[in-house]
DNA sequence: TTGTGGATACTTACCGGTAGGTAGGTAAGG
DNA sequence: CCTTACCTACCTACCGGTAAGTATCCACAA
């Protein structure tokens, strides 16, 4: 099955392989991702793992704990960069609609740069765990949930928005980046484009819109950085 | 589905149990839908499943013709009363924004009817099969998507909406399923109830609707029924 | 210069456990 | 006596994980 040749030179005087372009480690890494994604984790053995990457299988023990310790490895990179975007984001200023519209595309674009941890993400965000350990998306779900009702309170209090329930305009924004991303996930060949999330979601946003000229209805402004 | 009461007969001399309510399949039908929910197709063992079920393994591979078997027939009922619904709902006529509005909520009723199977049928459509045989998920989406995109033209043929492209308007209201679904599937205890759901459907809609008393746009209103 | 000791980065060979699945039998009812 | 509806006992394959050994390099003392 493998075409790696077994007699790994790694022995013989002779310096076998000048130096390998990826060490054991990153592939590791890379297999496993490609794995989880294509198969799901329990679905997903270490022996193939470990084939995958070219190496035995107790060199996977010897850089991750173990078939656990791998998932949460791929998992807390992607989570901790989602977390951050969001934090730089909380310190942003100016309109709220460029605000909104610069979040969800950058949610979208690391979306996009890791779609197959994301999608093992998804899986077990709204699907079962399979018998993945645990790790608390909802957290970070619910922290761009606050992120974006604050910007959207902001908003409407900058005369910017005009809406009802700041739930209701926050679940339409969701809805729209929901959609990119499942249609990334499951059509990557007919993904919408920018410019594609960019009308859609200013089609949503036009329902929150005031009307133009509407008076700016800065009241106290509380809270809103100049 | 089918309550056929095969009267499990077989009762030793000293019967243990008086009557068992349900009998085995349905019990196995039960407790695998159960358990898939909870834990996904490939981290749950058929040794689980029988133990729930409180029969032995034989009863399993007696009454389907294996673990992936079970799985189907557990999915099958779903899909087929999916696409029950969207055949159904092509022939109806009236407004175009109350067949939207009744279409999303009954589509949404299906699904809450339904969250265990469409937990695990949402995990596997949108990230990897758990070792589950393949089930055209995607066949029913794009049915919904092109009945969907059909009303909303015959719509705006009717004058009543007004939107640029047909595919925009169509994600900007499946988003708003999709938050809807995604709720209920994450956070039932904070599930949006109906009225929720129209408000924040409505809000949508109101984004591509005709301004009111726009000219009624029927322009040879070809294809809209009476 | 050489010896050596430890760290690093692996290897082969194996373990106990459990997975899905089955062979073959049995009790009860028509 | 055959069919239906189950049971006990078992099989093989493969699972995650490990014990123990080995080649290579480097630091540092002799």
């Amino acid at each position: 099955m493998s075409e790696t040749k077994k007699t790994t030179g790694r022995k013989r005087a002779a310096a076998p392989p000048p130096a390998p372009p990826e060490d054991a480690r990153a592939r590791l890494f890379r297999a496993a991702t490609e794995l989880f994604q294509n198969k799901g984790y329990a679905a997903t053995t270490v022996r193939e793992v470990v084939e995958a990457a070219g190496v035995t299988k107790p060199v996977l023990y010897y850089y991750f704990e173990n078939k656990e310790g791998l998932y949460l490895a791929l998992m807390r990179g992607v989570m901790e960069e989602f977390e951050a975007l969001i934090e730089a984001h909380s310190a942003r200023t100016g309109p709220a609609r460029r605000r909104i519209e610069s979040l969800c595309e950058e949610v979208l674009d690391l979306f996009k740069r890791h779609v197959p941890a994301v999608r093992i993400m998804y899986s077990i965000y709204y699907g079962p765990p399979q018998g993945a350990p645990f790790l608390d998306f909802d957290r970070l779900h619910l922290a761009f949930q606050n992120h974006l009702k604050r910007v959207l309170v902001e908003g409407r209090e900058a005369g910017e928005f005009r809406f009802g329930r700041t739930e209701d305009a926050m679940w339409a924004v969701i809805g729209v980046l929901n959609v990119a991303q499942e249609v990334e996930l499951c059509h990557p060949e007919t993904a919408l484009s920018l410019p594609d999330f960019r009308r859609i979601l200013g089609l949503v946003l036009s329902a929150v819109a005031a009307p133009a000229g509407a008076p700016v209805n800065r009241r106290r402004s509380k809270g809103v950085k100049p």
